[in-house]
DNA sequence: ATGGTAGCGGTGCTA
């Protein structure tokens, strides 16, 4: 079973370039984040018609995310749970059922920026939510798959210029330290477990020639429950969809699970 | 170097 996950920066602008990758790398599972559209206006007929179920939890303009699956999805949940006042579309989870059943959630962690402020707080309130909702989910002892745009460099090899982020929200030490609070409830980091070799990226700003200078950051992440961890075999970026015509600033970043 | 670019939606916010 293959699992990407691919922050596409609004729907109507990267079908084409979403369509392309989907026919090369052919996941049996993408989450998309930032889809940026509401759940009427994604084009959920031309996925469904490359074989893809399409399940989306969408907003207008802003966030917004989906899972395409081509193995059946079973109950579908929208939205993280422990503020019913947060109307962000962060968060849409399912259950694939292939060989085996894995439960995979599609989330986009809050950016947090400026520091500090309401959005940093919001972003830290978020990531507590995400940990109380994690340990449920870790109590059933099954195969589960948290993937996403984590918005959080997790260690300083996981940036080009670790010295640009030191005041930024993907890189403070409060962020840091509640992305290894997830990790210490026993996920496994799929890339990192994966691969020793640094200098491997997931986003590049459009600013600055980030990409042409390889000024990049690694902040779309696949967190393993020990369940799932047991059946990885592969866990890789796919990193020249950033090189081609109008791309998004992230790219697809996938697992493979014995599943 | 306190800029720069991109998407959405039709202005200014978000990243």
């Amino acid at each position: 079973m293959k699992i990407a996950t691919f922050n596409i920066n609004g729907i109507k602008a990267r079908q084409d370039a979403l369509t392309e990758w989907l026919v090369e790398s052919a996941p049996d599972v993408a989450c998309l984040q930032e889809i940026k559209s509401l759940d009427e206006n994604f084009p959920r007929a031309h996925f469904e018609a490359m074989g893809y179920q399409v399940e989306t939890h969408g907003q207008k303009s802003f966030n917004g995310v989906a899972i395409l699956s081509k193995l059946p999805l079973e109950d579908v949940r929208r939205g993280l749970p422990g503020d019913e006042t947060d109307e962000q579309a962060r968060w849409i989870e399912a259950t694939v059922v292939g060989q085996k059943r894995v439960r995979v959630a599609g989330l986009y962690l809050p950016n947090g920026n400026p520091v500090p402020g309401p959005k940093y707080d919001y972003k830290l309130a978020w990531m507590a939510r995400m940990q109380a909702h994690v340990t449920q989910l870790l109590a059933q002892e099954i195969p589960l798959v948290l993937c996403g745009d984590y918005n959080v460099i997790p260690q300083p090899e996981d940036a080009a210029k670790p010295e640009a982020w030191i005041n930024d929200a993907l890189f403070l030490p409060q962020s840091r330290a509640a992305f290894q609070r997830l990790i210490a409830l026993g996920l496994t980091e799929a890339f990192r477990a994966r691969t020793e070799k640094p200098g491997q990226y997931t986003f590049w700003d459009f600013q600055a020639g980030a990409w042409e200078r390889n000024n990049g950051i690694r902040i779309d992440h696949h967190l393993l429950s020990p369940q799932a961890a047991d059946l990885l075999t592969d866990c890789q970026i796919d990193k020249s969809v950033r090189g081609r015509e109008r791309p998004s600033d992230h790219v697809p970043i996938w697992i493979t699970l014995d599943a």
